[in-house]
DNA sequence: TGTATTTTATTTGTCGACAAGAAATCGCCG
DNA sequence: CGGCGATTTCTTGTCGACAAATAAAATACA
């Protein structure tokens, strides 16, 4: 299980290992390919990158930190699982970071940022129309990053990303329970907070941040009560 | 420079030795110990701690993903710098993180919060009545700490945690500028909190929390816009 | 046949050594 | 005497191997 290229590093530089490995592992549990409670195998990792546990190891404390694996001491390691039962932490903390970054956005925005911001728009409007669910999850959380970026608050940054990162794994299961059914309503939302940001309305850009985030959730919420008979095996 | 008990490690398990090394080299650093600047040198590290290069690392891994150090690739690794140009962005989040965590502490306390909350005010109270500056740095951090445990929300500890840290760095270099003038202030001040807390009235627990917050960052602004003449070598 | 104990097996944590990269040093030539 | 390239040095990144810790399997015993 978990095949991916098997062919593909004849060469490498020499920290490019650990950065690789790092990213591709975390994408692989950002896009649930490696689902929470799924073991990882660091000699299996070395002999698939075909290299040394040390950067394996590397890279797994680097995740580990941040919270994307658990590790059981001189026993398993594998992907963290997700909380279900305290998600409303997570909702809480996903609005509250929502509105800060686009607020402090339309503060401390300048055309540099509005270009990224467009251009991350663009990717999301793209993914939408394609109905290509995996990607419009991706680019969402790119926006909001890019978002959060013209902020330029890097505490702010590093929690919503992770909060980002979280809410990837969450959509993901969202939109393979649901056949990707995709609201076109996030798109214009989107263009809303977009405009408040370009026109520095502070108090409009958090109100939209606000009501963005708060449908957002509850979308999740009626899932996952529609959803409860199901058995999550996680 | 940087000594420290050569001859306290005989035997050790096998687990501990990262998370030693890790636990004092933060404290080194949250302490200034380890100025902002300070050259880590790995070899050295293992033959303080006789120990291989190997679990050094991976508290120095462990440091980097907390931004307490900073990694050039292939060369030199030092204790990450203050920046003080943007203090602002540390204010912000320290005073919102404040709130965020004071509110929910009045909300979710349960008895047993309170009695951790309790100890840490009482730890502070003595380092306060004591004069000493460098245990008030601790026990002020470790107070609002369990306030934000009460809170429950992991994201929001996370972050706070964070932040208390690099704040535990600032206040140090403040202590050390203006020899240990206390405040019997937060102390009082402290106790409302909590009381607040304990009577789950949440809108007084933000203004006070908030309050609070504000207070101390214009203690650390005004000291530094005092202090601009100095030069701070770092 | 069920349970406790020893043995095996698997996986992690640690070690010492080597090689690559970059700065500092040295030597060469103008 | 000064600039420039080669060499040396020093630190990091990677490797393969070994040892400890734990779970699983096998064995002994009641």
């Amino acid at each position: 299980m978990t095949e991916t290229d098997p062919a593909s590093v004849p060469e490498r530089k020499r920290g490019s290992g650990v950065k690789m490995v790092y990213e591709l592992l975390r994408d692989e549990i950002l896009d649930l390919v490696l689902p929470p409670g799924s073991p990882i195998d660091e000699v299996q990792l070395a002999e698939r990158f075909k290299m040394s546990r040390t950067p394996i190891r590397e890279a797994l404390v680097r995740l580990s930190g941040e919270g994307l694996i658990d590790t059981l001491p001189n026993r398993s390691t594998m992907v963290a699982n997700i909380d279900f039962l305290n998600l409303h932490t997570f909702f809480d903390a996903l609005v509250l970071m929502y509105r800060v970054t686009t607020r402090l956005a339309a503060q401390y925005q300048r055309p540099e940022d509005l270009v990224a911001i467009r251009a991350a728009q663009a990717r999301f409007t793209a993914a939408a129309e394609a109905g290509d669910a995996l990607a419009m999850i991706a680019t969402n959380a790119a926006l909001h990053a890019a978002i959060a970026e013209a902020g330029r608050n890097p505490y702010y940054i590093s929690l919503f990303n992770r909060l980002l990162d979280e809410g990837r794994r969450i959509l993901r299961l969202y939109y393979q329970s649901y056949g990707d059914r995709l609201p076109q309503q996030f798109v214009d939302e989107h263009e809303d907070m977009i405009a408040a940001i370009e026109a520095r309305d502070i108090d409009a850009a958090d109100r939209l941040a606000k009501a963005h985030a708060e449908q957002i959730v509850a979308q999740i919420q009626a899932l996952f009560s529609r959803n409860q008979r199901h058995d999550i095996d996680l």
